[in-house]
DNA sequence: TATGGTACGTA
DNA sequence: CGTACGTACCATAT
């Protein structure tokens, strides 16, 4: 270790707040409770921000006690002209004092004095012990401090806002102000500060008092040599002097205060953590102040007695049996090294850990026929609780081995996503270092620890992940309980991760023939639209290409421009529409029709490089990707393969149920969705009494609202009618607004507002509903479903209107699209639970967020249809009925109702 | 070779 | 100027 040189930050705690308090907005940085937190959070981030970039080894804070200094004793008009305190701003200084507790940083006060005269003080006392060779860092808002500026400590001053800062070396001081750091409060005595209420002299400016100063050598004899300064400016001086004789004795800081603590015992002690993260709960403060501040601080902390040695070893042959029993019921975290991919697998290794620092790794390889067998045993048995990172990929590959994995009481990943849904990733190494300060190095790290890979640190690296997995879900464990988010937890996410990898491992049966004669004539179209496209325009151009088709269509064809885009003018299916009816001319047609088929064939090429050679298509289910608490499907996505056209659904037919597998047929393919979901969910959390009534009444849901919006009978609904209160009911759930439903429906923007208005005075409780989400959202932060599902929007308090009101959308979707989520997530669950207690052999295979596809097997049929209606239709107690369509057939396309 | 922008498929 | 996703391609920067 380097000898370090010690270096004290010192902070103007009351000056940056303040600074703090003008720069943040004071309606983004409030708590529920109405707590405004702008200051305290300018004011932490500040502080965080020096403390990473500075690395001090000496902190402390100082404040003002209150306005009764001794220069207002001298004074009277001190700082007279300064508003009173808002009490905003007042009432989080007592949060910051927090903070720094928390931070376990010291802070000053003293009384009659200024946070200034402290800071003074101690950079006196720091400079003055040669043998310590401190270097000072100030940190402050209030140039008086710059008279404390030498070769051995610098001004930290706030540029803009709260985020730059002016290193003030003596150098930068004398640039910027024409004197030394020690002559700047004579030039301050002769400009006057307006701040404090201190009057200078008139018309005369920093320029003029820095020449004054350095031409008579300090304003000592400035004032001796007064008379012989010519002009209105000497005029001026000589009718001030008593001015600038009384604000240089103002603003000359008090270095000799008698301090209850000297800049040696301000070393840097560990944070208290635990009281840190809890305080940012309370205030509120979330995401990248609290990476931020925990990555900062994490360095500050004390290593554990012995760092984090787990008493882990390389379980040899034989060894295993007793090492498992000797965990006894013990919740075990888990790593197991792998891969795994298209639902399934490899296994190499399996790391174990405890939280009492038990340890083990098994090497795959060189397993006894009794440790294979103790460890499935082990696996397998719900009464040893495991805890793993991201359960579904480890199932699949041990499921490929042929072990069960059972009696995973937690999983860190998901838990990290229920406390946090709006997070890219969540990357163990990530939340470890965020929640628990501990750097966790692994396999995948590119330095040498990659490099020199032996058996032990592969082993090693795999013991401690499964022991960071232990420690973890502890911490989140916590945080998602205070936001009431557990039972979710347990009972919905965690057992789903069973069942997705389940459906992940059985996939869905593909019609290789089918798709490629698809894939054949898909090809063959797109070669003939892009040949009499061609033709129009006289010459071949790339179609694909949204630059080269802006120069044929506006600048060659002359075509109206359309609406713009970053990079120009958009080219997208509905402005190539518009042109059409426009100008009718050919080309277009060529043009959408080609991008139509080049779609499909696209999406076709897509699906045959994914299937696997078992004939079936094993997509991935992302649990942990949709804020909303939807999931998502990937490589590939099987939750947009097209449906609404007639050329699209052909895709649909290559879908088909599979071959018999172990002496089990199947029969055919069952798809169940549930009809008008989201606007059930409407009726249900707004408890308007006629679109509940509108439910209940079973008949087309569109025609039924039509009827009541335009007050006519049902049989009078016109199809024009019933088809602009669909795209109502449809829009409303996403925040639609008039000018949107006017582009949808293609009719004037006014009569789109009327249609709303008719609409809102018809389901009263619809417009209630609405407006009391998005309010109680702003109020708490967060929306909720129906399952306590949060979503974080802080950007509802923005003073950016696009982001405010983009938020606002996402808080009138997110529990409606979250509740359907929950629904069917609960509907899964319990459907599968019948289809083993009544020991049916079909699979389930897909879930498109209201449909589920199952694979029926022989002589099923009738059975599973009674379960998932029964199951589906029973998910949830809404104060609508859930209704559930079914339909069967060979293929996904004739499956379809 | 990676990234952003555009476009478009689903619920 | 309607939410939530994933994928493909082009164009641009590297």
């Amino acid at each position: 270790m380097p000898e370090t040189r010690p270096r004290l930050l010192l902070l103007d705690g009351h000056s940056l707040a303040y600074r703090a308090f003008f720069a943040l907005p004071v309606d983004n940085f409030s708590t529920a409770t109405g707590q405004n937190t702008n200051a305290v959070y300018g004011f932490t981030s500040m502080l965080v921000n020096v403390l990473r970039d500075e690395q001090p080894t000496h902190v402390a804070v100082a404040f003002d006690v209150s306005r009764q200094t001794f220069r207002l004793a001298e004074y009277s008009e001190y700082k007279a002209k300064r508003n009173k305190t808002p009490t905003e701003f007042s009432s989080q200084l007592p949060l910051i004092e927090r903070v720094l507790t928390a931070f376990s940083i010291p802070f000053l006060k003293a009384e009659g004095y200024e946070a200034d005269d402290i800071i003074a003080t101690l950079v006196t006392q720091a400079l003055a012990d040669q043998t310590a060779d401190m270097e000072v860092l100030i940190l402050t808002g209030d140039r008086d401090s710059l008279q404390l500026v030498t070769e051995r400590s610098t001004v930290l001053y706030p540029m803009r806002g709260v985020s730059d800062l002016a290193r003030m070396t003596p150098t930068a001081v004398e640039e910027k102000y024409g004197v030394p750091p020690h002559r700047y409060p004579e030039l301050a005595a002769i400009v006057g500060e307006t701040s404090d209420n201190l009057p200078g002299v008139p018309g005369v400016g920093p320029g003029f008092a820095a020449k004054w100063i350095s031409t008579y050598d300090g304003l000592d004899n400035v004032i001796a040599h007064a008379d012989e300064i010519t002009g209105k400016k000497g005029e001026a001086l000589r009718e001030h002097l008593g001015d600038v004789i009384r604000n240089r004795r103002l603003n000359a800081l008090v270095t000799d205060l008698d301090l209850a603590m000297r800049p040696s015992e301000m070393a840097l002690q560990p944070w208290n953590r635990e009281a840190a993260l809890e305080l940012f709960d309370e205030l509120e403060f979330r995401g990248e102040l609290k990476t931020r501040t925990i990555e900062t601080l994490a360095g500050e902390e004390p290593m554990e007695e012995g760092g984090f040695e787990l008493e882990g070893r390389i379980l040899g042959g034989g060894e295993i049996t007793a090492f498992l029993e000797g965990l006894g019921d013990q919740v075990a975290g888990l790593h197991v090294r792998g891969s795994w991919a298209a639902g399934s697998g490899a296994v190499d290794g399996v790391g174990l850990a405890t939280a009492d620092g038990q340890a083990g790794y098994v090497d795959l390889a060189g397993l006894t026929p009794d440790d294979e067998s103790a460890l499935a045993a082990w696996l397998a048995d719900t009464t040893r609780p495991k805890i793993l990172h991201d359960a579904k990929g480890p199932e699949l590959a041990l499921a490929a081995h042929g072990w069960r994995l059972a009696g995973v009481v937690s999983d860190t990943a998901l838990t990290a996503y229920l406390a946090q849904p709006d997070q890219r990733s969540y990357d163990l190494a990530d939340l470890t270092l965020r929640y628990l300060r501990r750097e966790l190095k692994g396999e995948g790290d590119t330095d040498q620890g990659a490099l020199f890979d032996d058996g032990a640190d592969v082993a090693s690296t795999a013991m401690l992940y499964a022991r960071a997995v232990v420690d973890l879900s502890t911490a989140l464990e916590g945080e998602l309980d205070r936001a009431g988010g557990s039972q979710l937890l347990t009972e919905v996410e965690l057992p789903l991760v069973h069942l997705l990898a389940s459906m992940e491992e059985t996939g869905i049966a593909v019609d290789l023939d089918h798709l490629t004669s698809l894939e054949q004539h898909f090809g063959d179209e797109v070669r003939n639209a892009a040949e009499e496209a061609f033709a129009v325009i006289g010459k071949e151009i790339n179609l694909g290409s949204p630059k080269q088709l802006q120069v044929v269509l506006f600048d060659e064809l002359g075509m109206p421009k359309t609406k713009r885009t970053k990079t120009g003018y958009t080219t997208d299916a509905d402005a190539l529409q518009g042109l059409y009816v426009k100008t009718e001319h050919p080309f277009l047609l060529h043009l959408l029709r080609h991008r139509d088929v080049s779609r499909l064939r696209q999406t076709i090429e897509g699906l045959l490089k994914t299937v696997q050679p078992d004939g079936r298509i094993h997509t991935t289910f992302n649990q942990m990707i949709a804020a909303t608490g939807r999931l998502s499907s990937t490589e590939p996505n099987l939750q947009n393969i097209p449906v609404r056209t007639e050329e699209g659904r052909r895709i649909r037919e290559a879908f088909v149920v599979g071959k018999s597998v172990d002496g089990i047929g199947f029969e055919c393919l069952m798809t169940a969705d549930y009809s008008q979901i989201e606007m059930r969910i409407m009726a249900h959390l707004s408890e308007d009494k006629l679109l509940i009534e509108a439910f209940k009444s079973g008949q087309d849901f569109h025609s039924i609202t039509a009827s009541r919006v335009f007050d006519v009978a049902p049989d009078d609904v016109t199809t024009e009618m019933r088809a602009k209160i669909k795209a109502m009911n449809y829009g409303l759930a996403y925040g639609l607004s008039a000018f949107g439903l006017s582009q949808q429906l293609g009719i004037e923007p006014g009569e789109a507002r009327g249609l709303m208005d008719e609409y809102f005075e018809t389901f009263g409780g619809i417009r209630d509903y609405l407006g009391g989400v998005v309010e109680e959202a702003r109020r708490t932060g967060f929306t909720e479903t129906i399952m306590g599902r949060r979503r974080y929007l802080p950007d509802l308090t923005s003073d950016n209107r696009m982001r405010r009101e983009m938020a606002e959308r996402m808080a009138l979707n997110a529990p409606i699209q979250g509740s359907a989520a929950d629904l069917i997530k609960v509907a899964m669950l319990h459907t599968q639970r019948a289809i083993e207690e009544q020991g049916l052999r079909s699979r389930m295979l897909l879930q498109v967020h209201d449909e589920l596809v199952f694979e029926v097997a022989q002589g099923e049929r009738e059975a599973l249809e009674a379960v998932v209606r029964e199951r589906m239709g029973g998910a949830a107690d809404l104060a609508v009925p859930l209704d559930v369509s079914v339909g069967t057939g060979a293929s996904w396309h004739e499956a379809a109702h």
